[in-house]
DNA sequence: GTCTAATAATGACTGTGGTCATTATTAAAA
DNA sequence: TTTTAATAATGACCACAGTCATTATTAGAC
């Protein structure tokens, strides 16, 4: 139907419009009005394609988790500790790319994961959940620990090495402090003793 | 001076008032109309207190981060583990009396740190590298790696599993999810090889 | 092509967070 | 006690996110 994909172009239009103007100037410099000239609407459609104006935030972290199944399949290591350090390395470079909006997006998903529905963290959660059960019935895995609590611990682990890096301003590269505490944390999981 | 003590008190006020407010009705149905006229103040003088809405949640997750030092003498267990299970479990269960206000001040928590000044967070891991530092100089523990880095895998995932419980709305017990994810961290913190 | 039902766009309007010039109060100086 | 300078309280006011009744557009039925 020719009205759903006018529809997808708008929300997209929108999207793009907005983050644009973000970068330019800043989330909070930028009224909604102003988003909605740039694109040539009224206000009110604004709110038909994005309920809250920090939805389109949402969006933007949402579609990197989308990300995340991709991510899983174009890395088929065997090797589960090698699989989730490339899988979170490429996570940790899409993020970074939109730099200033990071803080703002990092604490929207976060924000929307405690209030409404926002599965967003959750199936990140699931997934890696998935992809561990997949290496421990393959054999390529032993740990003595709950597939559930080692996602949990991984997904903390990634969200905290964002929000202490951005807190910080740390010039220190966040890839390689994100080695640091993932190796820490490998070794906790893993069944080496 | 007889000033700086019915500041103190009149902000108190406020504070305790807005608490109080939120528990009943939520703190989305609350206006800052509602708390002043509940304070018999105006408008204005709220926001001498509190520079934003937001800011009263921000000091209901402050005066928790100021406990962590109490917490901290209380405990006086030499080893290592033990201890920070023990300050651990003390700050969950303060955090947990407030119910469903946690959501909404764990994400003021993280959205401030990601945002302005607020150093809580950064405050609270510069707590935990010290005490750890000074496990290590004491010798009751080893570590091949670096105690920021320790100390930033801890309160990542003291967050993490406040993050993950709240939007579970899991019935299993906080603190017993809490236990299970430390037993994997301090696996890999410690030196056991 | 016309009619109709469903869906989308519109923008005046509202509620609320936050500001700021003005007024009131206090502590200390004269 | 009076004067003065600093600080606090006030509430009318503003900006902006979000709503909703109304109008315009579209897809499909006939």
């Amino acid at each position: 139907m020719l009205r759903d994909k006018r529809k997808k172009e708008l929300k997209q239009k929108i999207f793009l419009t907005s983050i644009e103007l973000f970068k330019e100037y800043g989330y909070d410099n930028v009224t909604v009005d102003k988003i909605v000239s740039a694109c040539g609407i009224a206000k009110g459609t604004f709110f038909t394609y994005f309920s809250k104006k920090e939805h389109v935030l949402l969006h933007l972290g949402n579609s990197q988790i989308e990300l995340v199944k991709d991510i899983i399949q174009k890395h088929q290591e065997t090797h589960l500790e090698k699989r989730l350090q490339l899988i979170f390395n490429d996570l940790l470079t899409v993020y970074v790319e939109h730099g200033d909006l990071l803080k703002r997006t990092l604490s929207e998903t976060i924000r929307s994961a405690l209030k409404e529905e926002s599965t967003n963290i959750v199936r990140f959660k699931e997934v890696l959940t998935e992809i561990i059960e997949e290496s421990m019935n393959n054999g390529n895995f032993e740990s003595r620990f709950d597939p559930q609590h080692i996602a949990s611990v991984l997904v903390g682990n990634y969200f905290n090495t964002l929000v202490m890096w951005s807190i910080a301003e740390s010039e220190e590269d966040l890839k390689h402090i994100f080695q640091l505490q993932f190796e820490i944390i490998w070794k906790g999981i893993s069944n080496n003793r």
